[in-house]
DNA sequence: AAAACTGAACTGAACCGTATAGTAACTGCA
DNA sequence: TGCAGTTACTATACGGTTCAGTTCAGTTTT
């Protein structure tokens, strides 16, 4: 019978000298096996996904499968709570850290553009996305998770670009109105289809968003 | 055989004098049917929900189901474009309709304290809106219709509130923006289950969002 | 030898859609 | 009014398929 590490993510090196051939043999087939896991659930969601052809695409047996994933569900969580922070930092780690320009309303533009553009810099989010909204009831701890991160990777860094623009005091709530508001679009527009029925001049809601966002704290009426 | 209906929306009034009984007694079930199918499909979502427990849910035989549906995909598409309207009209039509203050600053206030509720006066509508952004692959023209429905129910008339406040100008992108930021902050908070995560202070945020949302069109930088 | 994997068969259950046999209600005609 | 014909429905069962998860004898790798 296999170790039935089965769901957990016990990673156990017992020797000295890294991990043995063996160990890295089972990894590198759990690792296919959660990359035929994503391809299979990003592209029909949780229900109507089938072991059988995750073992397939993954190109590994089923009795492999469950000797690393204990059901279903487990590799569904591994699988997810794995692409969390993949995701999140492609779009707002280290590429946004790499290039954004020191001003602060330029970078707001420019992680605007970025965000704007993922259909096509990061096209697995959108199916991604999808995935965590649909099984945020059966599955709640996967949202949440990804909110938690969404927090540290976007919120948290927007809020850091709003203090040196307006002040201390409302820089969190504009930055969750920032992101809201593309996030809102990426998803009408993209994730459901709006493109085909309303399309939407991105660069003009980005840059009326960036401007009216950015208003000094002044409080009339 | 019954009729086969099944699917269209076939309505064959081919008396003078209104519905018969029998079809009104028919139209009755067909009702039935519809009501079990959306306990059932907002609950479980379209690959894990039942024809059986459809049939269940509605105290009516499958045979009966089939009767005036073909098939599962043809209940899903009746049953969700019937609701496209139903839910956004119980949102941004006849209730805000009923007492939008006249005065337009106001009126976005008394909508975005509407929005930002929706979890307690239509938990229906969270369900359905998962629903839809999970199925927008499988179904992408209940997708579009709802956009569609969106685009007239609420862009259209928040547009007119922007107008009379900002000019013409950037109107709808402003609405576009108003509407993005409520749906986006109800998809964390109540979807996503944010309110267990980072709790979002609505009645400041919505706060925040009409003063800057209604800054006047001056055009600095 | 031992750990990890393969391939294939298998179980038990759920599901979709159809079929059948029988029942209750309504309609039109006498 | 009474009676046959039609319509919609119920209850049940069935065929065919799919699926999650297990088992096991055999093979590769260390």
């Amino acid at each position: 019978m296999p170790p039935a590490d089965a769901g957990g993510d016990a990673a156990v090196p017992r020797n000295t000298s890294g991990p043995s051939a063996r160990e890295r043999r089972s990894q590198h087939k759990r690792q296919a096996v959660l990359d035929g896991a994503r391809r299979e659930f990003l592209q029909h969601g949780y229900a109507a996904s089938s072991m059988d052809r995750v073992a397939a695409a993954a190109g590994v047996s089923k009795a492999t499968v469950y000797g690393h994933f204990a059901d279903k569900q487990a590799l569904f969580r591994a699988l997810t709570e794995a692409m969390v922070g993949e995701r999140l930092s492609e779009l707002f780690g280290a590429s946004a850290q790499q290039a954004l320009p020191a001003e602060p309303a330029a970078a707001l533009r420019e992680l605007a553009a970025r965000c704007l553009e993922c259909r096509h810099s990061q096209p697995q989010f959108l199916d991604f996305l999808r995935l965590v909204i649909a099984e945020s009831e059966r599955f709640p701890e996967l949202a949440k998770t990804f909110l938690a991160q969404l927090e540290r990777t976007g919120v948290g860094r927007v809020t850091a670009l709003f203090e040196a623009i307006a002040g201390a005091a409302e820089a969190e709530l504009r930055a969750r109105l920032f992101m809201g508001a593309l996030v809102h679009l990426i998803l009408m527009q993209d994730l459901l289809h709006g493109r085909e029925v309303a399309p939407v001049d991105r660069e003009a809601y980005a840059e009326l968003l960036v401007r009216l966002v950015s208003a000094p704290p002044g409080t009339p009426g």
